[in-house]
DNA sequence: GCGATCCCTTTTACAGTGTAAAGGAACCTC
DNA sequence: GAGGTTCCTTTACACTGTAAAAGGGATCGC
């Protein structure tokens, strides 16, 4: 949910030896021993969904694919690039229409959407992509189309910017606070000892009490549309209240 | 940035022995060797500050107070439970005045400016926030003064959880892509080779490249005021416009 | 005085981590 | 065949979180 970025942690060893991951159709048969790049971050990511984050290891990840922990190695210079991979891997599930056409608040909705849902999808996996960035040539095609919807609709780059950046980080701020908050409903349901605190911090504090139940799981979907609505009508306004010029300052009537 | 939690992830060993955690002000000579969980918590952060959280272990943190690692598990169960308390005096520095009076648009403008602050001020040790939820007596006391004044301000309760929601979401998405965003901006002054990368995908992608530049480190306050008082404008328009009656599903023009 | 008891710290140990480095074994090209 | 490239395993190292036990003081009851 984030453009441009670099790639690479490591210089893999000493100055670039670049030993080369699998030269694309390999002239050896492939009979090898059936492992790919892909092979091994698809069963990461499964391993990661299924277990959890914590305890993903590469020497599990090795067991799970039936080879030792460091044959991984060929493929990925490092742990961390191979969860790179992995977020490339979840980015690229995101449905990218052609999208030549239609209205670019549209388009940016099912984006929201379409980000909410992965998180949906694969909570454990999910917070790799808040704080990674990703680099794909796919996703830079995806932003082209987008933005330039945004420049037919009428939007200059900075106000495109804008919004964009304000609507995919609420999307992955809310992505989070989701997950916290199904994590949190799922270990309240199985000790009952944060029952009897819930409870008594209800008494003490009704108002935080009355609201926060709000807040819960039952309502994530309204809580995440009304939000998401109120960015978008914004938007929907914002190409004919331009002002009087290209540039000059809006929004932000107090400071801190 | 969102309410209710509860505590601990295990039981410490075996049935509860509950080691006591230093018995404030314990009648024993406080000459024992300085060490207190509060000096652990903040040296934590001191260090997490500095060396950054991946690198942060309990090894070093004991290195750095002058004892062995194992003399933090007297005050702390886990190191989980230390990152927590770790994150709540994060929390703790957010500055909430009494705000007894006052409107509740402009208190929630200043918590997330001040939420957004701590983001920068502790950019290794932010991500921690905003995968915890922490719940704290103050954190809690807080909230319930936030709400009590959106009450009196006029909004219902479910009004003020979408609301609190959307611009606390808002706010650790931004803060998170700002600190990725400087972390990227780090890495490509010191590396040359994404340089390079950067120049071509801008010619591949020119509309991803224009608006890309308004998302830059430069802009980062402009654009975060922007998405703020946007939401902030919504919430001022609320009370108002709140409709027919106290139910009824408003926003979500479309769905996904 | 003298244990017993508590509080706090160090010691030791273990299972697990990421990954550098070297050693095969299978295949391809000459 | 010989030699090289490609893929995978073996071994090893430094480091992790933390359970368990073993001190070492200070303080108590006697």
């Amino acid at each position: 949910m984030a453009p441009v970025a670099s790639k690479r942690k490591k210089p893999l060893s000493k100055e670039n030896p670049e030993r080369s991951p699998p030269k694309r159709a390999s002239k050896r048969t492939a009979a090898g021993s059936g492992l790919t790049a892909e092979r091994i971050r698809d069963e990461a990511l499964r391993l990661i969904d299924a277990e959890g984050l914590e305890s993903f290891s590469t020497r599990r990840l090795g067991a799970a694919l039936g080879c030792e922990a460091m044959a991984i190695y060929w493929y990925y210079p490092s742990k961390d690039a191979l969860l790179d991979a992995v977020v490339e891997a979840l980015v690229a599930r995101i449905p990218i229409e052609p999208s030549n056409a239609g209205d670019w608040v549209d388009a940016l909705r099912k984006l929201a959407h379409a980000y909410r849902r992965l998180a949906h999808q694969h909570p454990h996996a999910f917070p790799l992509l808040a704080t990674r960035r990703f680099a794909t040539e796919g996703t830079w095609r995806f932003l082209e189309g987008l933005f330039e919807l945004a420049r037919r609709g009428g939007l200059d780059d900075r106000q495109t910017a804008r919004f964009f950046r304000v609507v995919s980080s609420y999307c992955s701020g809310v992505a989070l606070d989701e997950l916290a908050g199904l994590k949190e409903a799922e270990r309240a349901k199985e000790s009952p000892d944060a029952a009897t605190q819930a409870a008594a911090a209800s008494e003490a504090f009704p108002r935080l009490s009355a609201v926060s139940s709000w807040l819960e799981p039952a309502h994530f979907d309204d809580v995440f549309t009304f939000g998401l609505e109120l960015l978008l009508e914004a938007l929907e306004r914002a190409p004919q209240d331009s002002g009087p010029g290209p540039s000059g300052a809006r929004g932000g009537r107090s400071k801190r």
